[in-house]
DNA sequence: CCAAAAAAACCAACTAGCCTGTTTGTTAAC
DNA sequence: GTTAACAAACAGGCTAGTTGGTTTTTTTGG
């Protein structure tokens, strides 16, 4: 059946870990932290059990490596955004109904949730995960410092406001668990964006 | 040993049922709900195993009512802060500090974070909690548009001006459980509050 | 008013299933 | 031939729900 074509020791090995990384994602995103056990995994990805523990020696090792994927591709993706922002190939209300429909509708802010709440009752990952969120952080706080500028710098800097902003949309999507309410989001994201303008401006826009 | 009081029937229930409720909230809020389960509930509370499927037959039950439970604390918990600002008891400065500690240190809001991410991969759960938090939020929202009002309701209502905050909370302390950075979050708790004071003032201070 | 039956509250052990980590064995690459 | 990658079965532990039995309160009926 599956044309069993010779690969390299590394090609084989990227590739497997690939899929449990990705299969571990998904798990999380479709059932939950409580849910996603290791077999679920392996079964997911394609892979045997043997296979998964010869790389990720236990659970923590898996769900570390996933988070570290999930955090670079999240920063990514809003980089990519800002950096359109910063072009003027976005204005700035697209520019946040794009990065609010990422958190929404991508797989990694529900995925990242799931793993931070499991954290908070578990000493260790959360020893683990707190370097990779603080260099997350840092990276999205370098963004905003490079993607917007203040319009008074003592009331509120950039970096803050963007960072509650941030906040805001994690307390939506935490919201938006139990309550689809498109509406009540979309009049959220409405005055979001309306006090946002007040405060900070897209670097690009000199207006 | 134990002085025999004779109770009614009514009250060895009451006084089960409150016993097995808060040890499930205390339990989500130490452990996490990956760790909570059905028997460590009945140690922590005191309570045999038999007695908790009685009162509550599966876990579903005591984690439905638990929420309920906390759910009406923390309305309660917001409103007599509301109450206070009102009637001057409170300045508006203070409430938002009393808020985000009550988010931060009270065990409400992370036992709720639990529950919440948890529904999020259990259709059941999740429907079963729908009408608790839609009940909840209504709550809230007729705390706010009574509490305070908008300087400009063309731009942002009050309702929709709180709601923002309090996602901002959310936000906030889902980022808490990773980064424990108190300079960051007065930082950010000082922004918000900043923010607020232009678009809204409480009902009482007509300055 | 009291004994006896009924019902509610409570207790403790058991079961079937799942999950994690381990171990032993096999195949593919170097 | 040696090491890395993969496979599959196993063991120990925990969990949720069930079940049969006990104690306490309430109701019933003489």
């Amino acid at each position: 059946m599956t044309v069993s074509t010779r690969r390299t020791q590394d090609q084989r090995s990227t590739e497997t870990r690939r899929l449990l990384l990705a299969a571990t994602v998904q798990m999380l995103m479709d059932v939950g932290y409580a849910n996603t056990s290791t077999s679920g995994i392996a079964k997911r990805a394609g892979v045997s059990r043997g296979a998964q523990t010869h790389h990720y020696p236990n659970k923590m090792a898996l769900i570390v490596a996933a988070t570290e994927e999930m955090f670079a591709n999240f920063a990514a993706g809003i980089e990519a955004l800002a950096a359109d922002l910063r072009n003027g190939a976005l204005d700035c209300d697209t520019f946040f109904d794009a990065v609010w429909k990422e958190v929404l509708r991508g797989d990694w802010f529900y995925s990242s949730l799931e793993i931070i709440v499991a954290a908070r009752g578990d000493t260790e990952l959360r020893q683990q995960l707190a370097p990779l969120i603080l260099n997350l952080h840092k990276g999205l706080e370098a963004t905003w410092s490079q993607t917007f500028v203040s319009v008074n710098p003592d009331v509120v800097t950039s970096r803050v406001a963007l960072n509650l902003a941030m906040n805001v949309f994690r307390g939506m999507a935490v919201q938006a668990v139990l309550r689809r309410d498109d509406g009540y989001f979309r009049e959220m994201l409405l005055a979001l964006k309306t006090i946002l303008v007040i405060h900070v401006r897209p670097t690009t826009s000199n207006t």
